[in-house]
RNA sequence: GGGGCGUUCGUCCAGGGGCCUAGGACGCUGGCCUUUCACGCCGGAGACACGGGUUCGAAUCCCGUACGCCCUACCA
């Protein structure tokens, strides 16, 4: 039942082995026969023995599981084609010639290839500072007008933990902002009235500042284009819905949840490429004015083009387009008089100024739409930007079935602000002289799109700590005392948990081993373990996953609401609370003799207890 | 199923017609330092998805194939 004392985030994305080495003869490997034989000289770019006198460089390669074998090959076409877009829209807002082809010409004045050679043997920062001065920095990849105030946004939804994707985005949009005297706005994009709570939307501010991504305009501090909660927009919206329904942009449709339900039945079976069937689209005006008159509820659609093509611009991958019979009419007011997000994202992106809308590569299916709601309402769109996904080990969508996605754990879990930030940064974005480690106000200073990567990075752990290992190893003394009474040794979180252990103890140096888990990562125990007297481990990897919802969906993290909650799972999935309660302890803590057990999961906090849970899952998976 | 996006070591990035014998970092691994561990240092294994084309020359440009992911909600 011990606590590892700290590296702790390695084991929690299992991984597979490295791949053993040394077994293969010399001849095995085919693919490198070069690096078989031994160079005749000194390699020279492995010259560059000495790192830089820069900060942060380190030297080692390394390696990683990946399910090689089968397959794992995209489609080339395809990306090629897309791939060319982009470099075609870089090219371009960059005022750039085109690149010539072949021709013989020996391309050594290629300005990236050319510094970047020079960075890489000499570090130092000039390097850096000429490269940019060559190419970007000053030529912009994405349109920026200079009459007009560069205004960026994020627009967290508050139905859940601090999600590091949100601050990821929230990275690259201060970046740009910054690197261009703009600002950065936070919107909370509440619409939806069913997940939204405030306790969400104060964990997100909090956790967002805890980082150090700071706004300029929000909920919480105002701005002049307020208010920045959606929930306090609803008048706005539906004022633009009824200026679109005016225009005859949009129309009213009073299917209901089953006949659209029945409907994309029946559009599937037909092969029809959209769900809905538009039949209310054009119904005569009398007969939307008796059904209005009957009071049918209703939603509002945008009228999306019949035919032709749709195309958008994104800022790193040029233009896309896409078949207008594709898309759908969208729905922009629901049933309960709230606005989608389409309709509330684009309204408030225009009144509040926003120039460019940097956003998860998940949205880019639906920009179409977006880019046709601002033409329906006879706006000019902002620049879309779409930042690659962050992925799970398996290259999904990151998710905190797989990953701890919630920024609380990191701080829990003692990840400096300053490390994630620049953890972060390092996702599918690298320095002019690619180094590892830098500060938000150095990524901020060199900051351009056109060094994006667009491939999904993975959200690597392992590096996450070992770059926090640097950012700890140079704090003074003093520094890291401090550091470590901000985290959790702080006299706010000493007192609330002394109480836990104080009858437990009968000399002050015990309270370091009773209280263990609580400052450290527990080391799972044996499977066996957590399987109370009677059931069977196939039983108790239920009850973990029923845990697990329950704990997912825990908003009020208290002993009171937890104890009910944990009651009420027990009658229904009919198990003891002694055995069920004894589970969670084990989850939790690892440890067989714990303080009282709701007390104990208030003090892990939520974010933990989370990826205790999901640890144990995995551990006790059958 | 349809649409879209993506693809360089296991992972994160660099490189985007010749400077490439593809570079760095994490991880793994051998060694040095050290009473131990960690840090640090020195070394090692490790990738251009595949097939065509263009070119004197392709990781880089073009075409195709494969694979992965995202979207396909009165969620965002």
């Amino acid at each position: 039942m011990g606590a590892r004392a700290s590296p702790p985030l390695r084991h929690l994305a299992r991984r597979g082995r490295p791949p053993a080495h040394g077994r293969q003869g010399p001849g095995l490997r085919h693919r490198r026969g070069r690096r078989r034989q031994p160079p005749p000289r000194l390699p020279r770019r492995r010259a560059r023995v000495h790192p830089a006198p820069v900060a942060g460089q380190v030297g080692g390669p390394s390696p990683w599981p990946r399910h090689r074998g089968r397959g794992h090959d995209p489609d080339a076409a395809r990306q090629r084609e897309g791939r060319d877009r982009r470099r075609a829209a870089l090219r371009l807002s960059r005022h750039q010639p085109v690149r010539r082809r072949g021709r013989g010409l020996p391309l050594r004045h290629h300005p990236r290839r050319a510094t970047s050679r020079l960075a890489l043997r000499r570090p130092p920062p000039t390097t850096a500072i000429r490269r940019r001065d060559r190419m970007s920095a000053s030529i912009p990849s994405i349109p920026v007008d200079p009459s007009r105030p560069v205004r960026v946004r994020i627009a967290p939804s508050p139905t859940g933990d601090p999600h590091v994707g949100t601050a990821y985005v929230a990275l690259f949009n201060r970046c740009f902002a910054k690197k261009h005297g703009g600002k950065f706005i936070l919107r909370i994009e509440d619409t939806d009235q069913t997940r939204s709570t405030r306790e969400s939307e104060a964990a997100i501010f909090k956790s967002l500042r805890w980082c150090g991504l700071d706004w300029d305009e929000g909920p919480d501090i105002g701005g002049p284009y307020g208010p920045y909660r959606q929930s306090e927009r609803l008048a706005i919206y539906r004022e633009h819905a009824q200026i679109l329904l005016d225009k005859g942009e949009a129309y009213r449709c009073f299917a209901t949840p089953e006949e659209l339900e029945e409907m994309r039945r029946t559009q599937k079976e037909r092969g029809a490429k959209q769900p809905y069937d538009r039949r209310y689209r054009n119904i005569p005006e009398s007969e939307v004015a008796r059904l209005l008159a009957e009071g049918r509820p209703h939603v509002v659609r945008l009228k999306m083009p019949i035919g032709g093509k749709a195309v958008i611009t994104d800022g790193l991958r040029g233009e896309i387009s896409f078949d207008n019979d594709e898309l759908d009419d969208q729905i922009l007011l629901k049933s309960d008089g709230f606005p989608t997000y389409h309709l509330a994202n684009v309204v408030d992106d225009r009144l509040m100024q926003i120039t460019h809308v940097i956003r998860a590569e998940e949205w880019i299916p639906s920009t179409p739409k977006h880019a046709r709601l601002y033409e329906a309402f006879g706006w000019q769109p902002p620049a879309f930007i779409h930042l690659p996904l962050l992925r799970n080990n398996d290259k999904t969508k990151i998710s905190k079935r797989k990953n701890p996605v919630s920024l609380e754990y990191y701080q829990a879990a003692g990840i400096l602000p300053e490390a994630l930030l620049n953890f972060l940064g390092r996702m599918g974005w690298s320095m002019p002289d690619e180094r590892e480690k830098f500060t938000r106000a150095e990524m901020e200073e060199a900051f351009t799109f056109d060094r994006m990567h667009l491939g999904g990075p993975i959200f690597d752990l392992d590096k996450l700590d070992w770059l926090n290992g640097l950012y700890l190893r140079e704090q003074t003394p003093e520094q890291l005392v401090a550091r470590l009474r901000e985290w959790l040794l702080s006299d706010e979180y000493l007192t609330s948990v002394v109480p836990l252990v104080r009858e437990r103890m009968t000399r002050l140096s015990e309270f370091i081993p009773k209280t263990s888990w609580l400052f450290g990562e527990p080391t799972p125990l044996a499977k066996e373990a957590y399987v109370p007297k009677g059931k069977t481990q196939a039983e108790t990897w239920d009850a973990v996953t029923a845990i697990a919802e329950l704990v997912d969906k825990q908003v009020r993290w208290e002993v009171a609401p937890l104890e009910e909650a944990f009651r009420k799972l027990c009658e229904q999935i009919g198990w003891k609370p002694k055995d069920l309660f004894s589970i969670v302890r084990l989850v939790a803590t690892a440890a067989t003799a714990a303080p009282p057990l709701f007390d104990s999961l208030v003090a892990i906090g939520k974010a933990r207890t989370q990826v205790r849970v999901r640890q144990a899952l995995t551990l006790l998976k059958p």
